[in-house]
DNA sequence: GTCTATAGGCTGATAGAC
DNA sequence: GTCTATCAGCCTATAGAC
């Protein structure tokens, strides 16, 4: 093995890490390509080089992670169990993602607000696996009489919105904690994850 | 009166307007001077004669939207209503905040995301103030003993982050309903608003 | 595979005419 | 108050050396 073949990998893998910090951190826009490289500790020529531009280095980051995802949804499809119990399974899904891969909130958002206009077409599909997975439990929760008649639609808002608010608000949550603008501790995410599950298992029960 | 008097609010407007909704769809880097501009129908120089440049514009859209929130959250602290109630009160403000100024959480989000990177210092109080408006209602709730003893920091995450999520996810929610990606209709405001007000009055209630 | 140097395009701001 | 013309700086991408 050469030891360039190695260097390939690890030059790539950095590219992929620095780029999503910096995306999640300043949008497409703001994320020049020298500061990714510089990030990254790789030449900028390197970008093109590897991912084919900017661009292609911003779809290889999503593309990867949602494959990630869809098969962490599809496993969780096929498991036999109550919809209360696949909701909390559904919610810390999206827990681990964030620790997999920081950042992927913020980019995710963004590209939401901006109607996905710099994502690959190719990849739209996969948002709508994620609100089918959705629907899909509360259809089930409803059905099987523990959930009350809730939207589906609006309990994807409400399910995604408070994760992804949570993940990528950090950089100005840490901030104002760190000038004490807030008075609080850091919060910690496993604790997060468990107050949505909490939250949505209460707020959804037909036991009120 | 001169007739230039009346344009210059006008044009004021205009840009405060277009400025928002660029901000918002595109982020501070991805919205283009000439861009706000020629969407606002005005001359582009005008951005630095009304206000100094893109970044006063893009602070002088969020120094207004707060001094707004900040006043009905005042109102709100200094009616005497059971907490539950007034959370949902905290609710449906957010919401006419977004009829007042779509985009704005989308602007917000950003600017969390970025740490503030674009945001005038001055108005980083204005957000501590959001949080202890949610602070004070969730210690009035459990000091009632009609919420549970949710963690206030984690209550204002799951409100907060449903609501933005929501708006500001509209443009790609928007694009995969049209393009029939998602088969679902497009979602009422109102109803939304109502969903996360029922979820979070169970989901926090003592009782269960 | 990596790096340097540079081309070529775009951007935000403003001087100065009206 | 508004507009046109223009400049200086910045940015992405890549040709070509190693």
């Amino acid at each position: 093995m050469k030891a360039t073949a190695r260097d390939a990998i690890a030059t790539r893998q950095a590219l992929v890490e620095a780029g999503t910090a910096l995306f999640a951190e300043r949008g497409f826009d703001g994320a020049k390509v020298d500061a990714i490289a510089r990030r990254a500790g790789v030449n900028k020529a390197m970008i093109s080089y590897y991912f084919g531009g900017k661009r292609g280095l911003y779809n290889a980051i999503l593309a990867d992670d949602f494959g990630w995802v869809l098969g962490k949804l599809a496993e969780l499809d096929r498991e036999p169990l109550p919809a209360d119990v696949k909701l909390a399974r559904f919610i810390s899904i999206f827990g681990s993602l964030h620790t997999r891969r920081p950042g992927l909130s913020s980019m995710m958002l963004r590209e939401a607000m901006s109607a996905g206009r710099h994502l690959d077409p190719a990849l739209l599909p996969s948002l709508s696996r994620i609100f089918a997975s959705v629907q899909s439990i509360v259809a089930q929760g409803i059905a099987e009489n523990v959930f009350r008649e809730v939207d589906p639609l609006f309990t994807h808002h409400t399910v995604l919105g408070s994760l992804s608010f949570f993940f990528a608000v950090r950089p100005l949550r840490d901030r104002l904690i760190a000038e004490g603008v807030v008075p609080v501790r850091t919060p910690d995410p496993a604790r997060f994850i468990a107050h949505v599950q909490e939250l949505l298992a209460r707020g959804l029960s037909k036991e009120a």
